[in-house]
DNA sequence: CAACGGGATTAGAACGATTCTAAACTATGA
DNA sequence: TCATAGTTTAGAATCGTTCTAATCCCGTTG
């Protein structure tokens, strides 16, 4: 039982598919080709820029405007999750449950840490009239 | 003993200015009036823009541009850190110390939290290489 | 106190990331 | 196959921020 790369595309494909269905969500090329880079892997984190040259290098034709349409579109759907650690970029996650990030601001690279891994304790109650949405923790590094 | 405004106003300029050349910075016109604004009160955050209306609706002339140079000034100098919590805008604070916040995206707004009330536990060593600068922890309330 | 020199300020242009517009295209269901 | 609403896209526009290069001014010197 060993597969073709065609068979594994195809295979793919059909996954990113339905993954789009699930998500009440089109089945385009454009979609399908970018969930299929997306969640070919686990633990991803992309910029617009980045997963465009991604899939540009992959020799499929997406423009940019459709790149940040999709990630905000998967973002609303529950696909992935944003990530704010620059004050001047967007970053998606494609793993959406809790964990933190190591950032290293240098290369704009971010690496996870599970859920469980780091603690924090005494977070008070917020102003009246405002509830917490989530506590991000952010571990920025250098190189050393 | 009793101050008039006047009075005021210029102890005011004679503590931005000591600050100032105490942080090896030239206490020029803008830098003074930028200062005097800054620090008058305790633990401002502001953003170029909010900090630029602020200065000229108290009738004072200072570019943008100069707002900006100043802001990384002082924060190179130590007067100030930049908080990061939005992917679109650039925060300044004037508490350095260490402490947390809260963040109210829907009006940009911050809130402190002071440094001994949230303890974080459990923060992995870095990948090899890597060094831990800083480890930032925002907690995203919401209008309830 | 006038001149000088280098840092500081500024208007306006440039920039990079992102969003918008409106026209062309396409997935889907009848 | 057709109609329709959703999708894609090029290019323009926007927004926060940085850059450029001309002018200005703080602090020192003579
Ligand atoms: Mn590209
Ligand atoms: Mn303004
Ligand atoms: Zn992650
Ligand atoms: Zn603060």
């Amino acid at each position: 039982m060993v597969k073709t790369l065609r068979e594994s595309a195809k295979e793919m494909t059909a996954a990113a598919t339905a993954r789009l269905r699930h998500a009440g969500l089109r089945p385009t090329r454009q979609r399908v080709e970018l969930a299929s880079l997306l969640f070919k892997t686990c633990d991803r984190h992309v910029t617009a820029e980045s997963l465009h040259d991604e899939v540009s290098d992959a020799g499929v034709k997406v423009s940019l405007a459709t790149v940040y349409n999709t990630l905000h579109q998967f973002t609303q759907a529950g696909l992935l999750r944003q990530v704010i650690v620059d004050s001047s970029r967007s970053y998606f996650d494609t793993n959406t449950g809790d964990h933190q990030h190591f950032f290293l601001e240098s290369e704009g690279m971010l690496i996870d840490i599970p859920g469980e891994t780091i603690a924090v304790a005494g977070v008070p109650a917020p102003p009246p009239g405002l509830a917490v949405d989530r506590v991000d923790v952010v571990v920025r590094v250098r190189r050393s």
